[in-house]
DNA sequence: GGGAAGAATATGAATTGGCATGTTTTTGGC
DNA sequence: GCCAAAAACATGCCAATTCATATTCTTCCC
């Protein structure tokens, strides 16, 4: 394994890159960051920050969802998530509401406005992202799309504990 | 278009999932963070936050970046990148220098301390992000690689110029 | 060569986000 | 049934981050 760390940093050496501009965790953050900041846009200009974002587009496509629950999806700590939940509950595009069998849990729907406002951002969100798939190579975005889950497979719980090849 | 956007609308449905777990900038920010909250536990375990690690691993490519470019390679805020200088410089990880050509600028310096430091911790880096692509198919890592540059190609200066069919 | 305009960085107020912890409710063993 | 432990949210405080703006220097043009 040492020898495989030594062979990429010659093949970097060998490209004249540096590590940077060929390490995966920087493509990934890069990429992402450049992406979605240009959509950002389109979200601050209808009035959302992005977190709020993300919690509409989840809870449209599911409703009612638990606050850890949603946390964990929308990328975000919990603590963030509820204080986040006030603000839109108080701007009237979610609802809380306890869960009947489990006092503990809270859960959170869409009002009218709420699904309203998520359907008209994921429309958008559904053509920006198309005018990236259309700049990159014909069936490059699929195969970024599996790569990607399969990165995020590996990361979902328990996940790490089976290391290669165990088709669930 | 119209027709293309409904299109990936009903191969959702289709497919059972909901909007967002296909969703390319989903993908790409869960991934990212996915795979950067496993490693950057390592950051911290050396005593470093993210930010800081991120700019020694960019000055270890290149030592003596301006702050505006360093801030741009680095992800971050200029104005954030000075305050995290500010606290490296007294941590004794880099020193600053302004350019004798234009003495507007600041060019800043990895320190010994700090070259040392970089150097260990991109070593871990590779080690892991090898225990990553070791857990993908094989070849996978590579064409991810290859899609991510050219996602990140897209967003590179005046590349934003030109969002939709609007060749300038 | 003297401003005006622009570039590069720094600074400060205001916001956002994260961490530790508190409160309420449920669960599990005895 | 009761108590300890765990689960699910909420809260408060502090650090990280952003936004607007100030400061310093360079360039350009007359």
């Amino acid at each position: 394994m040492n020898i495989r760390v030594r062979d990429n940093a010659e093949k970097d050496a060998a490209k004249g890159e540096g590590f940077v501009a060929g390490y995966l965790l920087f493509l990934l953050a890069a990429a992402s960051d450049a992406a979605s900041k240009e959509f950002h846009a389109q979200v601050r200009a209808r009035g959302l920050r992005v977190p709020e974002w993300r919690i509409l587009a989840c809870l449209g496509d599911e409703d009612g969802q638990m606050v850890t629950q949603l946390a964990q999806l929308a990328l975000m700590e919990q603590s963030h998530l509820t204080k986040i939940i006030d603000q839109m509950s108080r701007n009237g595009l979610v609802t809380r509401r306890s869960d009947a069998k489990d006092r503990r849990r809270v859960r959170v729907y869409l009002t009218e406005a709420g699904r309203a406002l998520g359907n008209e951002i994921v429309a958008a969100a559904r053509i920006h992202e198309n005018s990236i798939i259309e700049r990159l190579r014909p069936g490059e975005a699929a195969m970024l799309k599996e790569g990607l889950k399969r990165i995020n497979a590996l990361y979902r719980s328990g996940a790490e504990a089976r290391p290669l090849e165990t088709p669930a």
